[in-house]
DNA sequence: ATGGCTACGATCCGTAGA
């Protein structure tokens, strides 16, 4: 099976290009972020006749997150307070064998803000919420925009860009701290020792001059990473007209 | 050297992303 997570940065502004690119590649889970549309203007029909089960957490303007199976979802719950919380960041469903969670992190504007302290503390409630269903052996996929370069390797300019936003130290504990529960990361584990990005800004001619941050993961329990076949970044999606900042990634897991 | 682009929602600029 193929379960691929892809920050859309904006559903409304893209649709044909993002439903395009999911009757290309068909995964049979979809993690999708950055909707920034409300549920109601979400494309239903157009996943629908691909064959998708969607769970939809939209807002106004910002964030909204999609989780679409080729298979029924069960136990579907929004956020990490029911539903309750202003910011439509996290979807979980159970769907074929796995419980997956589609995350969209806060940015966290820079280290020493409001929203960078928001962003730890959203990441320290992500990982209570995780921890139960890894101590209980829940067969697990958390897929999204983290917006953390969780190692050095993972961005264009460590030395430039050292204790900034995506790569600072306590971004990247509060990170560790998800993935220490017990999980794989993906795409590393597939590409040991390879330099790949998966977010490029639209400024400076970044994504020309590949400087870039890979954020976005998709983590596996490590029964699930098992099956693991191919993790791979699709950069041709970040390119031509109007793109998305973010490229997707897609995972491949034995049946 | 943080500006540069893009989307949104309210105007024709401010907020936010990362």
């Amino acid at each position: 099976m193929r379960i691929a997570t892809y920050n859309v940065n904006s559903i409304r502004a893209r649709v044909e290009r993002i439903v395009g690119w999911t009757r290309a590649q068909l995964p049979d889970v979809l993690c999708l972020q950055e909707l920034k549309a409300e549920e109601k203007d979400f494309p239903h029909d157009a996943f629908r006749e691909l064959g998708y089960h969607a769970a939809v957490w939209g807002q106004k303007t910002y964030n909204g997150v999609a989780l679409l199976s080729r298979a029924p979802l069960a136990d579907v719950q929004r956020g990490l307070d029911g539903g309750t919380e202003e910011q439509s960041r996290l979807v979980v469903a159970r769907t074929y064998d796995l419980t997956v969670a589609c995350v969209y992190a806060p940015n966290g504007e820079a280290p020493g803000t409001e929203k960078f302290a928001y962003k730890l503390g959203w990441m320290e409630r992500l990982a209570d919420k995780l921890a139960p269903l890894v101590a209980a052996g829940t067969p697990l996929a958390v897929c999204g925009d983290f917006n953390v370069a969780p190692t050095d390797v993972d961005v264009y300019d460590p030395d430039g860009l050292r204790e900034m936003i995506h790569v600072s130290t306590p971004e990247r504990e509060a990170l560790a701290r998800i993935v220490d529960l017990g999980f794989t990361d993906s795409w590393r584990k597939m590409n040991p020792k390879e330099r790949a990005y998966t977010f490029w800004d639209y400024r400076m001619l970044a994504f020309q001059k590949n400087r870039g941050y890979r954020i976005d993961h998709i983590y596996l329990t490590p029964k699930v990473a098992e099956r693991l076949v191919s993790a791979k970044i699709d950069r041709e999606a970040r390119k031509g007209e109007r793109p998305s900042d973010h490229a997707p990634l897609v995972v491949e897991l034995k049946a």
